[in-house]
DNA sequence: TGGAATACGAAAACTGTTTTCATTACCGAA
DNA sequence: TTCGGTAATGAAAACAGTTTTCGTATTCCA
């Protein structure tokens, strides 16, 4: 079991090679660089974890208000087209966001609980749905497993969930 | 490898049984028995697969054309709370309903040429996912795995692939 | 059978997302 | 360096799927 610890501190360098791709992909696709695409990439790379529409155009407009969604849709399109970011939904309907982590796959647990949200990856379990795949003549293209419970750490997890309300109500 | 085939018959006695127990379920609650839910929650049971909303209203009106949506929504919740049927949402962005088969929980492959949503079950892992939420002091409710990808079987594939255009072109 | 509680259907409201449209910004060519 | 065509922006409207509202109709217990 490899286990992905996202509470690491935003690496500088990394975001920067993220941001000089993008601009990269907007060139290539002929578009144009703007104030706004620079704003909304820069500041969701340096964003963790699984972000919210909502969540990104809340830090975006800190840096400049005006900003509306409308921009902030559009331009995680175009992040999502450019394969630096992924678009997940956890079935609470709303999408989320996720730039690529080192580990380019992984799958998923959500607590109910408190809304953490980890990231998980294991080989044996890849291994199996390929072979369950292959007995059935399917050939897999992406998957997703995402597993749905409660943190069994009960003092961790309801620090978290006070932490998620209180920024509820501060918003 | 157990793999469910959602092409059988649609067993008579077993829908009967269904119904009897939604009934039940209606009473216990102190609900109403009605016209529009008993046509709502027999028609559903007779079909099989994986049914949007849309689909299964189709379906009612033919029965009883002046039943809405509204009516198929509270019914389709109701037969959630009771426990007969399982919402799901491969990504398309609407929800499934689907009554519950003999084998309680499954996966699902989904096939993006044709539509295809086939159903299987593999207790190994299950126990693998169990193993790995262990180690991570989580404790899983529930999960959802889905495959993505294509039928090898492409004679199959594209047969059900132009059957499908033919039903929407129908409709 | 009367009447309170519940359910119904149509339409309005809601949520998250996408599109429209008039205006502004970008950027290569002159 | 300005010009001008193209693309991007922001506000608001549109959209799709779903939920709620509200006035009317139905259920079902006393």
């Amino acid at each position: 079991m490899v286990s992905i610890n996202p509470n690491s501190k935003v690496d500088e360098d990394l975001v920067k090679e993220k941001e000089a791709a993008f601009a990269e992909f907007i060139q290539r696709r002929g578009l144009k660089t703007t104030r706004q695409r620079n704003t909304i990439v820069s500041t969701f790379f340096r964003m963790k974890g699984h972000i919210s529409v909502e969540e990104l155009l809340v830090e975006v407009k800190k840096a400049n208000p005006r900003i509306g969604y409308a921009t902030v849709y559009r331009t995680l399109h175009l992040l999502v087209e450019s394969g630096l970011v992924e678009e997940r939904r956890f079935g609470d309907g709303l999408a989320r966001y996720e730039g690529h982590s080192a580990v380019e796959h992984h799958d998923h647990m959500i607590c109910l609980e408190c809304g953490m949200i980890s990231e998980f990856y294991n080989p044996r379990l890849e291994a199996l749905q390929e072979k369950l795949a292959e007995e059935n003549n399917f050939e897999i293209y992406r998957h997703r497993l995402e597993l749905y419970g409660a943190c069994k750490d009960k003092e961790a997890c309801q620090a978290r969930k006070k932490q998620k309300e209180a920024r509820a109500q501060g918003a």
